[in-house]
DNA sequence: ATGGTATGTTCGAATTTTCTAATGTTAGAA
DNA sequence: TTCTAACATTAGAAAATTCGAACATACCAT
């Protein structure tokens, strides 16, 4: 048996943040969802737009808008009977635009 | 019905994109990997060393460090009878480093 | 060779995620 | 009011993920 190399406290401290990270992460671990993100960019959606462009229903759309909203990555805007999605955090489009900068083999 | 508003080709090229993204975010969405990252940062460890700092047994990290490596996300080298891991790709620590300035509540 | 340490793999049960279908709700239009 | 379009919610079956336990493999030291 090796020696074990302690772990600093400093780390633990790290918990939690890891814990809100993973929750965020995991709101973007689905094709859908990661589609959502990349298609409303810095701009506006109906759910019926997003179901399009997904091509997938309208249910299922709204689960996955819902699973995004919670996560805190999408706010909503309620204008008559259509609601606008859109991103929440500059950031987190920074971070579809690393993301498109590794994943993506041309610029979209 | 309202109108749908026709799908442009030019978002379908997208698909094989998201699909290989998402592949590399599911890698990320479980609390232990995105700790293996977290503590990895820049340097090496051993596989050992990762089950310590993530307080979990040999076999659970090993089966999530298969993941990050079969998501091409973790690199090996191997020296004796151990096997150090290190992240692939500079991007993303770039990404880890985003996450940490949206996620964590202070410096680390 | 034998033993011990470091790591990987397989199996199966428990949990979580995902999808479809059906049903609710809200708000404008007729 | 009644109808309809836009969106949300619920339920349940199917699929994917996760973890511990047991077993397998590789390599160094004696």
């Amino acid at each position: 048996m090796a020696a074990r190399i302690p772990v600093p406290e400093s780390l633990h401290a790290l918990d939690d943040d890891i814990e809100r990270a993973c929750h965020a992460v995991k709101g973007l671990s689905h094709p859908i969802r990661l589609k959502v993100l990349c298609v409303l960019g810095d701009s506006e959606m109906s759910v019926n737009d997003l179901a399009a462009a997904c091509e997938t229903s309208q249910s299922n759309i709204s689960q996955h808008l819902g699973i995004l909203r919670q996560c805190g990555i999408l706010a909503t805007r309620k204008e008559a009977n259509f609601v606008h999605y859109r991103i929440n955090d500059p950031r987190m489009i920074q971070l579809m635009n690393l993301m498109r900068d590794m994943f993506c083999s041309q610029a979209h």
